[in-house]
DNA sequence: AAAAGCTGCAACCGCGTACGT
DNA sequence: TACGTACGCGGTTGCAGCTTT
């Protein structure tokens, strides 16, 4: 796929936050953000590793639930909120990080033609990825790539003009823009995994 | 080598909804 | 029913690292 970055030749930072927090504190390889504090009670900012510990620890002995009680329980002076999001986009088991493949990319392009920025709903369909890490990758990636494939779709559509054919399409594409555009898709067709590059789903 | 601009990700913020009292 | 609190979601921002000039 084309995460950029990763297929870079350095790309040591990246490569870190592809790997276990609580591992990373372990070996230490971790880089850490400096965490801002403006308020002298509340932690923000970048977490550290300290903080991952703890409150994987906290978590482990009381669940995933209660995020104020789990944050005093932890003493992390951080809200509960925070918490929540740490362990939802990084902490969490069986978070898959790193590229995103052709077939998870393909999966997110039809998701999101069908549900828009629905990014909750879209990760739910893709394992071990988080809404965040979708919403992410939409805006830095698919966006840039979508809106590329309209421009060339609207230099097509004036060759098209030109040679007189203009009268097949009509009022559509080019000026209405994005993607929410009177879209019409056959829906067995969009949930049709059968493809067999759609296989890993169907697992 | 240094500065400027760009990229991608983690984290924050605000809002709507669900739930408990 | 009304109110307060917690949770979950999507949009946005800040910043470290990378690339280009």
């Amino acid at each position: 796929m084309t995460n950029l970055r990763s297929h870079s030749s350095s790309n040591h930072y990246r490569l870190s936050n592809h790997t276990n927090p609580i591992l990373e504190t372990i070996i230490g390889v971790k880089k850490e953000r400096p965490a801002s504090s403006k308020r002298s009670q509340i932690n923000k900012g970048a977490w550290t590793s300290e903080e991952d510990t703890k409150l994987a620890e906290v978590i482990a002995v009381h669940g995933a639930k209660s995020w104020n009680t789990i944050a005093s329980k932890a003493g992390l002076k951080r809200c509960g909120k925070s918490c929540r999001l740490r362990w939802m986009n990084y902490l969490r088991p069986n978070i898959k990080r790193g590229n995103i493949s052709e077939q998870e990319e393909d999966l997110i392009l039809r998701l999101h033609k069908l549900l828009g920025n629905r990014w909750s709903l879209i990760a739910g369909r893709l394992p071990g990825r988080t809404d965040n890490e979708i919403k992410n990758y939409w805006n830095s990636h698919l966006s840039k790539k979508i809106k590329q494939k309209e421009k060339q779709g609207c230099k097509d559509e004036k060759r098209l003009v030109e040679n007189g054919k203009e009268e097949l399409r009509e009022e559509n594409t080019c000026a209405a823009g994005g993607e929410d555009s009177n879209i019409s898709f056959d829906v067995d067709e969009f949930f049709d995994f059968s493809d067999e590059k759609f296989e890993w789903i169907n697992r």
